[in-house]
DNA sequence: TGGACGATCCCCT
DNA sequence: GGGGATCGTCCAT
C-alpha cells in the first residue's frame, strides 16, 4: 500500500469557492478529482484526495431527486456547495456534494478517496487498516464520521470543505458506467484516476 | 398503515 | 460471486 506522498507533493489546501459548485454535476464530477474532501476537527483534519465519483442529475431515473423535492432529499436541491449526506440498506451513509444553481435537484456521489492527512482518525474510525479504509462510498463516510447531522453542512463556511488540491489532468481520467444502479445503468458518469489503487473495486 | 426496495459492505465459498 | 444484514423513505392502499 503507498500511503501519504510526500510532502512537496501536497496540493493546495486553499478552499474552492461557491461558484466551482454552481456548474452542471458532470461538470463538476470530473473537475473533483484530485481535490481534496477536508473535515476539520478539534486538534487535527482529515483529508482525503477523491479519486473516484459519480454525477447525478434531476432528469436520471437512478437520482434521488428524479421524482422531485422531498423533505429527504431537500438538500439536493438547493444552490452548489452543500454536502448531501443519505442513509441507505439500513446501515450505511453515503456523501455527495451538491451541484448546480438553486431549485436544480443535483450531486455528485463521492466514491472513493486517497488518505493524506489524519490517517490515525481514519483508522479510529472505521476500525479498518489499508485500502479498505477508503475505497467506497459508505467506508469512506465511515472513516470521515460523516452521518445524518452532516446533511446540509455548507462547505464554504463550516468544518467540511473542498480543497483545491491537484486538478487531475483529462488523460488521466477515466469513465464508466454507474456502479450498484438498474435505472440509467449505460450513462458513462462515474469519473475516476486512472490506475489509482484506492478506487473501489467493483466495476 | 404496510410493504417493497435501495447510489452498500462484509463474510463466506 | 453470492447472500444476508437492516431500516428509512416513498407510494399505494
Amino acid at each position: 500500500m503507498r500511503l501519504n506522498p510526500a510532502p512537496s507533493h501536497l496540493g493546495s489546501l486553499r478552499q474552492l469557492p461557491r461558484a466551482f459548485f454552481l456548474r452542471p454535476s458532470l461538470r463538476v464530477a470530473p473537475d473533483l478529482l484530485g481535490r481534496y474532501l477536508v473535515r476539520r476537527v478539534p486538534g487535527g483534519r482529515l483529508v482525503g484526495r477523491i479519486v473516484e465519483v459519480e454525477a447525478y442529475r434531476q432528469q436520471d431515473p437512478a437520482s434521488h431527486s428524479y421524482r422531485g423535492r422531498t423533505p429527504r432529499n431537500e438538500v439536493m436541491f438547493r444552490r452548489g456547495g452543500y454536502l448531501y449526506v443519505y442513509f441507505t440498506y439500513g446501515m450505511h451513509y453515503c456523501v455527495n456534494i451538491v451541484t448546480g444553481p438553486e431549485g436544480h435537484g443535483e450531486a455528485v456521489l463521492i466514491r472513493a478517496v486517497e488518505p493524506i492527512d489524519g490517517l490515525e482518525l481514519f483508522r479510529r474510525n472505521r476500525h479498518a487498516e489499508g485500502y479498505s479504509l477508503t475505497n467506497g462510498p459508505a467506508k469512506l463516510c465511515q472513516a470521515y464520521g460523516f452521518e445524518r447531522s452532516f446533511n446540509g453542512k455548507d462547505l464554504i463556511r463550516s468544518d467540511v470543505l473542498i480543497a483545491a488540491g491537484n486538478k487531475v489532468p483529462r488523460r488521466l481520467i477515466a469513465r464508466s458506467g454507474r456502479i450498484g444502479i438498474r435505472m440509467a445503468a449505460e450513462k458513462q458518469w462515474r469519473f475516476f484516476i486512472h490506475g489509482n489503487p484506492w478506487v473501489s473495486k467493483a466495476g
